[in-house]
DNA sequence: CCATCGTGACACTATTTAAT
DNA sequence: ATTAAATAGTGTCACGATGG
């Protein structure tokens, strides 16, 4: 439990009243969203899972968004992966900000009922984040969906421009162009060598 | 070819609830 | 009252895939 951590928590206690938002639109911007959150994509089926949990579409700010499934549940939903990943990836969901825990005295998930049904309290994961920070994970996926774009294009440039220089050298040396070609064909192979295999924008 | 990472099995702890 | 079962969480170790 990060600062950080404590902090989200009080945050979400401040969502601002009648906000509402189809739940499946936030989990598809929190995929696109994934690497910048830190997630994997067993992190999202975990996320899938827990949100199938919550019996409404939309997630709306005055009602109850505390999700109680057992771990065995949540296995199950999540396409029967292992409780230990299951936890695992739980706790990226909770430290990329996605979900807080709720945990009760004994650290298992139950819901307390009044005398009518209602639910009272609830222990489990509070899915509010995801409400609170629906804007954010927007401009996360766009910022995300750009960013592909980008790489492609930069990625084509790239490859347009190492083939124009191989060509350069070859001609050059077919033709005996004077210059020591050779040197600089092996400078190209070096920085060509340099390139990594996944690469990023940046580099 | 080796290092690293994700995954899963297992063991261990903690706490409440149920049973004796 | 004491004990056993249930359940959540964490840590560790081994294995396999993937990347450099």
């Amino acid at each position: 439990m990060t600062l950080a951590l404590v902090r989200r928590q009080i945050e979400t206690s401040e969502i601002k009243p009648g906000k509402a938002t189809d739940k499946w639109k936030v989990f598809r911007d929190a995929s696109e969203a994934r690497e910048l959150l830190g997630l994997q994509d067993r992190s999202l089926a975990v996320l899938d899972a827990l949100l199938s949990f919550y019996p409404d579409n939309e997630l709306r700010q005055d009602a109850q968004l505390i999700v109680f499934p057992s771990n065995t549940q949540l296995t199950l939903r999540a396409h029967g992966i292992a409780g230990a990943t299951l936890r695992r990836h739980l706790a990226l969901l909770v430290d990329a900000g996605l979900i807080v825990r709720k945990d009760s005295a004994n650290g298992k998930r139950y819901a307390r009922k009044d005398k009518a049904g209602a639910i009272d309290s609830a222990f489990g994961f509070d899915l509010s984040p995801l409400l609170l920070r629906v804007d954010e994970l927007a401009m996360m996926a766009q910022q995300v969906v750009a960013d592909r774009f980008a790489l492609r294009r930069a990625k084509e440039n790239l490859t347009i421009c190492r083939r124009d220089v191989r060509k350069l050298i070859s001609a050059a040396i077919e033709e005996g162009a004077s210059g020591d070609w050779e040197s600089i064909e092996a400078m190209y192979i070096s920085l060509v060598g340099r390139i990594p295999r996944a690469p990023t924008l940046s580099a």
